[in-house]
Formats: structure tokens, C-alpha cells, sequence
RNA sequence: GCCCGGAUGGCGAAACUGGCAGACGCACGGGACUUAAAAUCCCGGGCUCCGAAAGGAGCGUGACGGUUCGACUCCGUCUCCGGGCACCA
């Protein structure tokens, strides 16, 4: 080989940090690089990654989650669609707050500046988003639509407030978040006991879509299985009877009976105890008559409060305390004792329950600790023997029911409901495990509720041509007291618009996920300042065609954005009841088997990696180096191969690119193999 | 505790319906080419033991048990790891 024919060998070699500055001069400049089209024939693709929260910048989670939707993307612009593909900034909530304190910056400098500084780095990553459409959450022209929203929901009912309990230390004179809670201690007052307090609370009515929610989760198959059922066992439908257990003896202000939920009404002869709940109304009038219990019940709410917090529940044991009274079967007439335990839950079905130890796992155990009698009323159908107690199992006969005996599970659910109705103690019932959304936050940084309360008038909602209400920039940030926002006139004081008296204005701003309920449909029309978005607009890129992001959000943005998809619906703003056709949810980034965090130290910067190896090594990388759905252990060895891989296929363009250059030669098709030959198109 | 996942070589993994476990790739080792390196090409590899070699034997998919002619796959019990549990987002 002559020295004229050798390849240029420094002309072939792959070295990111001259290519890349070139090109990023570009992705930073040209704004309108990958915009989706508005009028053309070609078909749709709306493809979505999860808006992130703007905490400073990327981590390697962000880039894993961005590389997928950018691949998917490209991929379909290569195919001929129309792309959607959007970002935007989740950017109200409590780390800005923190930050402010920690730093002396104003909540909305600091998520500005991470705005920026995130934004760069992804320009700098090459991720192709359309960022004519950017949504910013914290900023008026967004939020204000939170706020038109929160109006139509209260107009149709679906916002309502009632009182609900938050975290609050006595310290700080402020609410916790329940990050902001230690093993039941303020992360800021180590030996301060965080408590309950009641505060009146805005909610929305999430339950009065539970059966469509659930129905829906039948439907989406292009959602991951997991997600599905995740989201089922989430709503928690369980079909019942309520039945009434009149209290012995004289009847407290409570009323005469304690209401029950169950699944097994069948199983009724068997209740050997009533069991309430710690929080249950009738427990304060028992308290009342028998002052022995209250240090019980509330040792009771402390544990199960500082048991939550350190996350493991598991961890307090069952028990309970006798409150000396009874409470009366409906069915036979027995008198059994009325127990205040710790496992039950007020927030589900009635907050007390009939305790049937011989068909219950729970009720079970606590009855043998406790010595409680466990009388079995269900004969296993089918078994040569019958198993051990407790029998849980629905196929099966009464035995000690009374004129119920002999009766299979099924049959005796439906006539001993129908008996409890015609006698009136008792019907049939659904609960649900789902819980309305409590939407109020005592927060500075969110959207202010766009409420007013007037002495003469009550509640009233702020007129729809006075949105959006602002939030004051100028306000001093404290960790200790309530909300700014009621420390600071000319927030707090307006007109009533109905009577024209004083009025305060609500100094709650709203929970963040309201934000990422809808942001996805104001990307269809961002820059609209008279309505959220125009539905002809959305109507053309809706329902989402592909939706990525972690799988940690499974359950709660997911539940809700589907919610406000299907208000909005009945608003008759959109047509579609899901907002994503398909999900796609992927794993985790863990380093040496821990979910990168600041915290643990084990942050890997994508900066670094893109200042190293380039921003398509460290794009290839993180879709290659393991299946994406699957937990992605970062490990720095694997990104070497794919700057190889990278290296290969930019000599093979250079080379084609220079022919006369080249040892190679054109492809000469009759020397080609099928699959060579296929790739030629 | 409850709900949802996961565990297979040095690493990422594959095996889709119960039929040769470890495809493919990464990293690595040996060789060819080169003055040398990079690149490229060829070869190698689950572990242990026997054998100079060709080759052979045993063990092996988190643990224990079960079903089956046969189990990574099905059933039961359990361990560990990750996510969620409603005010982190």
C-alpha cells in the first residue's frame, strides 16, 4: 500500500469533544430545531417523558428517562409523524422553600436558575425537544389555569373542604410535611414529638370516579401490568354489607349503634369482639365514662404515627384495650366486648369492625393474644380434613349460624344482607381503599386556592375575570410559623365580590400534583392566555401516544392525572377518558445497589460523563446497559464499550463518506447476502 | 405490615408454551497485524475436579421443600434487594 492510498487515520477518529461543541452551538440557539408541525397530512405521534421537578440539575435517572422518549422521538420523525414531543418544569412544591431559607434566595429565583442551568444540560445532551412549548408551573400564565380549574371542580362539586389531620410541631408552630418528620420526631427538633392537629382542608372528590378509574385499568393494555394492578388494589373496591351493633346499655351521644363494614357477613356468628378505631368518635364518649382508657388510645395514635413515619408499620404489634362495654349481634342477639385496637383504620370502610377470629388472619391473632373466644362458622367444602383455623377461604358452609347453617359462602352473603335490610340493621355496601384528594397546603411555594371567606357571605369562590390570584413575591421566608402568605396584607385582605364587605383570602395553595395532572394538554397550546388550551388543539394530539417515565410514580400522579382527564371530560373540554394510550415506566438508576441520592454520596453527574465520553456515549449508554424497564446499576465500565461501538460506526461514515480515500470499496449488490442486501434500501 | 417488582458467569443479560442454562453484548485474557500503540481480525472462558492433551466426571439459575420422565420456567414456604403506602416530587 502506497502512502497516498492509507486512510487518513486522524480524519476517523471519534473524538465527541470536536464534533459535539458544533453541534450543541445549535441545540442551545435554535429553538424551533424540533417543533411539532400544525398543519400537515401526516399522522400523529404525541411521546411524553415526566416533567421533571427542577432540583439544581439532571441526574442520571433524568438522562435514562429523556434518552428513551428522545430515541422513540427520532425514531418516529424518521418514519414519517408529526412528533410532539415536549418539556417542561414541575417547579412549585417544598425543596424551593428550603432552599430559600438555607440560602437567603426568593423561592422563585432559585427554581428560575435550576430552570436554566437544567435546561442547558439537556441542550447540551441533544435531547430534541420542541421548546416553543416549554411549560413552567410556577409562573402565573400556568398556574392561573390550576386556579380556573379549582373553580369548575368547586362549581360541579367536586371541591369540597372538611377537616383532616396534619403533621405539626409544636416548635416550629408549623406543618410538616411528612419528609419533614423523623420517627415521629421534627427533622429540625430531634426530641420534639411531632403531633396530629385538625385543620379544615380542601378536598376533591377523587372517589366519585373510583368505579370508572377501576374500570379504566381493564382497558389500557398498553399499560404495564404491574401499573394496572398497582392501581386497582390502590382504588380497592370491596363489595360488603354495613351492619349495626347497638350498644348495651344506655346510648352515648354518639347514637345507639356502632356501624361495621365487612366483606363476609357470613361469618357474623362467628364476631366474638367489636373492634374501633383509635380516632373513632365513639371512643372519645368512652373515654368519657372510663378516663383508664384515654392514656391507652393515646399511646395508641403516637405509635401508629411514629411507626408510619419510619416507615415500617410491620414493626408495632397488634393490640388493644377492652372498653368495658358491649355491643349487640343484630343477628343472634350475643353480647360481645368492644375493644379500641391499633390495626384499625378510621379512614376505611366505618373505622370498626365485627372481629371474627376463626375466618380472619388478623382478627385471629389478636384473639388468641387477648384470650378472645374464636368460634369457627364456616365448614371448608371439598376437604377430606378440615385445615387449621383461621379459615379464610370463601368456599365453604355455615355451621353455628343459626337459620343460616348449611348454606354455602355465596348464598348466605346475599340472604343475610337482604335479611339485615328488610330488618333494617344493616345493607349492602362498597367501600373503597381510595381516599378523596386532600389538595391543601399551609406552603408559600404552589398555587394559591383561589378562595375567599367573608364574615357576612361564608365561602365564596373568587370570580373567574379576577384569575389569576397571585402569589406576592416579597414575602420573608421563615422555617418556624404558619404560611407567609398569612403574615403579608395585601395577599391576605380583598372584597368580597358578592357583598362587597371585607373578605380574607385563602392562604392555602395547592398540593403539586394538581400541577402534573394536566400539564401534558397545555403543551398542546402553551401560549394560550384565554383558556388552558383550545380542545380542537388537544383533540388532535390527544390521548398521548406513548408516556414515559419512573416507575415510582405508578400509583399517585398517575391516579390523579387520569382523574382530572376524566372531569375534563365531563367538562366537555376533551374527548378522550385517558390521557396516555400506552406507558412505558422505567427502572431506576441505583449505584452500588442504592438509589442515587445526594445524601448517599453516590450521585454520578451527567456532566462529567458528557464532559468524558460525550453526550451520545452517555445517551447510548444508559439505554443500553441494561433492559429499560429493569433497575440500571451504574457501573462506569460498560460506558467504554459504547464509545467503541460509537468510534465504529463513525469510521464506517468516514470512510463511505471519502470513497477514494478508503481500502474499502462500494458495495457491489450481486455479492451480498439477503440480509446485506436488505439493508441497502 | 400491606400492594407491586426483582435475584441467572467478572458485568448487562437471553432462554417467549416445562425440553441442550448462559444466546447476544460489555469488560478481560491469548494470538495475528504494527517499530510501537490505537483500530481491525482470529481464538478463549460458569464453577470444581481428573487428564500432558484430546477429552471426561461432578456441581450449577437467591434458600428450602414439592409436582414432573424432565423445572430458570409450575406450586408452597422463606431470605435479601428496590419502588409505593396518599404533605418529597
Amino acid at each position: 500500500m502506497t502512502d497516498d492510498q492509507k486512510p487518513a487515520v486522524r480524519d476517523e477518529r471519534y473524538d465527541p469533544q470536536q464534533i459535539e461543541p458544533k453541534w450543541y452551538k445549535r441545540w442551545l440557539n435554535d429553538e424551533t430545531l424540533y417543533e411539532a408541525e400544525s398543519n400537515t397530512a401526516k399522522p400523529k405521534y404525541y411521546v411524553l417523558e415526566m416533567l421533571p421537578y427542577p432540583s439544581g440539575a439532571l441526574h442520571m435517572g433524568h438522562v435514562r428517562n429523556y434518552a428513551i422518549g428522545d430515541a422513540l422521538a427520532r425514531y418516529m420523525w424518521m418514519n414519517g409523524y408529526n412528533v410532539l414531543h415536549p418539556m417542561g418544569w414541575d417547579s412549585f412544591g417544598l425543596p424551593a422553600e428550603n432552599a430559600a431559607i438555607k440560602n437567603s434566595t426568593p423561592p422563585r429565583q432559585w427554581t428560575l436558575a435550576n430552570i436554566a442551568n437544567m435546561k442547558a444540560q439537556m441542550k447540551r445532551l441533544g435531547f430534541a425537544y420542541d421548546w416553543k412549548r416549554e411549560v413552567t408551573t410556577c409562573l402565573p400564565e400556568y398556574y392561573r389555569w390550576n386556579q380556573w380549574f379549582f373553580l369548575k371542580f368547586y362549581e360541579r362539586g367536586l371541591a369540597y373542604r372538611k377537616k383532616s389531620k396534619v403533621n405539626w410541631c409544636p416548635e416550629c408552630a408549623t406543618v410538616l410535611a411528612n419528609e419533614q418528620v423523623a420517627g415521629g420526631f421534627c427533622w429540625r427538633h430531634e426530641t420534639t414529638p411531632v403531633i396530629q392537629k385538625e385543620l379544615e382542608q380542601w378536598f376533591l372528590r377523587i372517589t366519585n370516579y373510583a368505579d370508572e378509574l377501576l374500570a379504566g385499568m381493564e382497558q389500557l393494555a398498553g399499560w404495564p401490568e404491574k401499573v394496572r394492578v398497582m392501581q386497582r388494589n390502590w382504588i380497592g373496591r370491596s363489595q360488603g354489607a354495613e351492619v349495626d351493633f347497638k350498644l348495651d346499655g344506655a346510648a352515648g351521644p354518639y347514637g345507639a349503634a356502632i356501624r361495621v363494614f365487612t366483606t363476609r357477613v357470613d361469618t357474623i356468628y362467628g364476631a366474638t369482639s367489636v373492634q374501633l378505631a383509635p380516632e373513632h368518635p365513639l371512643v372519645a364518649d368512652l373515654v368519657v365514662a372510663n378516663p383508664g382508657l384515654g392514656a391507652e388510645v393515646a399511646a395508641m395514635l403516637a405509635e401508629q404515627k411514629k411507626a408510619r413515619d419510619a416507615g415500617d408499620l410491620g414493626d408495632i404489634e397488634k393490640h388493644g384495650v377492652f372498653t368495658g362495654r358491649y355491643a349487640i349481634n343484630p343477628y343472634n342477639a350475643e353480647k360481645v366486648p368492644i375493644w379500641v385496637a391499633n390495626y384499625i383504620l378510621m379512614d376505611y370502610g366505618t373505622g370498626a369492625i365485627m372481629s371474627v377470629p376463626a375466618h380472619d388472619e388478623r382478627d385471629f391473632e389478636f384473639a388468641q393474644k387477648y384470650g378472645i373466644t374464636i368460634r369457627p362458622v364456616i365448614e371448608a367444602a371439598g376437604v377430606s380434613e378440615q385445615p387449621a383455623l383461621p379459615f379464610t377461604g370463601i368456599n365453604g358452609r355455615l355451621i353455628n349460624s343459626g337459620p343460616f347453617n348449611g348454606l354455602v359462602c355465596e348464598e348466605a352473603i346475599r340472604k343475610m344482607t337482604a335479611h339485615a335490610e328488610q330488618q333494617g340493621f344493616g345493607k349492602t355496601a362498597v367501600t373503597y381503599r381510595l381516599k378523596d384528594w386532600g389538595v391543601s397546603r399551609q406552603r408559600y411555594w404552589g398555587t394559591p386556592i383561589p378562595m375567599l371567606y367573608c364574615a357576612r357571605c361564608g365561602i365564596v369562590p373568587v370570580p373567574e375575570n379576577e384569575l389569576p390570584v397571585i402569589l406576592p413575591e416579597n414575602v420573608e421566608i421563615t422555617l418556624a410559623g404558619a404560611s407567609p402568605l398569612t403574615r403579608t396584607p395585601a395577599f391576605l385582605d380583598a372584597k368580597c365580590p358578592k357583598c362587597g364587605g371585607v373578605a380574607r383570602r385563602e392562604t392555602d395553595t395547592m398540593d403539586t400534583f394538581v400541577d402534573s395532572s394536566w400539564y401534558f394538554y397545555r403543551y398542546c397550546d402553551a401560549r394560550n392566555d384565554r383558556a388552558p388550551f383550545d380542545p380542537a388543539t388537544v383533540a388532535y394530539w390527544f390521548p398521548i401516544d406513548q408516556y414515559i417515565g419512573g416507575v415510582e410514580h405508578a400509583i399517585l400522579h398517575l391516579i390523579y392525572s387520569r382523574f382530572w382527564t376524566k372531569v375534563m371530560r365531563d367538562m366537555g373540554l376533551v374527548k378522550n377518558s385517558e390521557p396516555a394510550e400506552r406507558l412505558f415506566t422505567q427502572g431506576m438508576v441505583i449505584k452500588d445497589g442504592a438509589k442515587m441520592s445526594k445524601s448517599l454520596g453516590n450521585v454520578v453527574a451527567p456532566d462529567e460523563m458528557v464532559a468524558r465520553f460525550g453526550a451520545d456515549s452517555a445517551r447510548m449508554y444508559s439505554l443500553f446497559a441494561a433492559p429499560p424497564d429493569r433497575e440500571l446499576d451504574w457501573q462506569e465500565t460498560g460506558i467504554e464499550g459504547v464509545q467503541r461501538f460509537l468510534s465504529r460506526v463513525y469510521r464506517l461514515v468516514v470512510r463511505h463518506a471519502k470513497p477514494e480515500q478508503a481500502e474499502w470499496r462500494q458495495p457491489v449488490p450481486a455479492e451480498l447476502g439477503p440480509v446485506a442486501r436488505g439493508l441497502q434500501r
